[in-house]
DNA sequence: TGTACATCAGTGAACGCGCGTTCACTGATGTAC
DNA sequence: TGTACATCAGTGAACGCGCGTTCACTGATGTAC
């Protein structure tokens, strides 16, 4: 059954597909090596034909999980000749919805694997502070070209708020205060950038 | 080997404090009930007579947890002539910074158990419901002797800039990254609030 | 171009370990007389 | 008050299951001649 150079990197990319899917609905510990293979239309022997352990899978699903997001916020984003200010809102909009959306889009590891990635491998958590810093900056480039001061503290609270309600809906018991804690929170960022932006024209030059 | 009554319950309240620590430091998936049972100087074989299951034992050391919080926040507020602003600065620091506290305070389950609760069972969920709610409440009815308007969105979103932040600042690689996060949460929640504020006194009566 | 061999992705069973749970047993203490 | 029995918290071993990992084997395809 040898397969071409090809088909071998096409399957092991199916494969991480699939398991940064799965981590991101049912956890990691949840998740097993079995359940990517089934998935994948393949057996669980033939897992380590494509990686050395589990932990290797769940560091490369979750640069995936990042790549994903950065690739679908580029095409949100990209050559719509909309400002900064509409490209933030884009941006915060399809973060915070990430559970609402029609078709699903992407799922952010730290707002869905928050809790356990701690416990992760060092690699895992290094993978992760790679996404979560690319992710902070994308939204302090976007601030800073609003003209608001203090980018990097705004960008970085900006995030906070939309990992903390994104994770505080997933916990609601009903789809409409899962909604309100998520709206609630796009109001509340939309106040702390526009409240920056008055204190910035206000300030002395 | 039986013991009294007071005896029992004490025993078993023990289980049900070290378990608490325990889930909320290591998660609930990687802590056993063996774990539990050796730090409470017994056997596994004797859990049972006290539990039914390690998902009870979960929905019990998440209410203490969440008793926990409450009895740290009434300490700390109560009888100090602290005004409603005075209070929120003191929870919003309590709970930021849980994790960096000379002596440990309290945890939250949210903060700390954020991805694997939605996993758990339906009667951990709403332990977990009651708890968020309870803690939103006592910020909402803060925020609102403070004059501010929209108490219960304030609310909502402080505490999910609040729980982001922990979250976010538990995956940060170094200590100074970490209490960064923190340290612009607290400034950006100031922030909100003062907003809300001004936005108030300037609205027509 | 055709042939023989080497490669290696994939299979499916088995291994080993940890964990939640069960169970027969113990023995100190509460309780009934 | 003293005695005999029942209770039940706790013990420690065992069970059963799932999961990560290993392994002997297969057979289609790449490669060397």
């Amino acid at each position: 059954m040898k397969k071409s150079k090809a088909d071998t990197a096409e399957t092991r990319k199916r494969i991480v597909l699939i398991a940064s899917r799965l981590f991101l609905e049912r956890g990691l510990a949840a998740t097993g090596i079995a359940d990517v293979m089934k998935e994948a239309g393949l057996t669980q022997g033939g897992f380590y034909r494509h990686f050395e352990s589990k932990e290797q899978l769940i560091a490369e699903a979750n640069e995936m999980a990042f790549d994903q997001i950065f690739t679908t916020i580029g095409k949100e984003v990209a050559g719509q000749g909309l400002g900064p200010k509409g490209a933030l809102d884009k941006i915060v909009q399809a973060y915070l919805y990430q559970h609402h959306a029609k078709q699903p889009v992407y799922l952010c590891p730290m707002a869905n694997l928050g809790s356990e990635l701690p416990h992760a491998d060092e690699q895992v958590k290094a993978i992760v502070n790679v996404g979560y810093r690319r992710l902070v900056g994308y939204i302090e480039a976007l601030i800073q070209q609003m003209g608001v001061p203090n980018q990097a503290a705004i960008a970085d609270t900006v995030f906070s708020t939309m990992l903390g309600a994104v994770t505080a809906a997933r916990l609601a018991l009903t789809e409409s205060s899962s909604l309100a804690i998520l709206d609630n929170a796009r109001q509340t960022i939309d106040l702390i950038v526009q409240s920056a932006q008055k204190a910035q024209a206000h300030a002395p030059a």
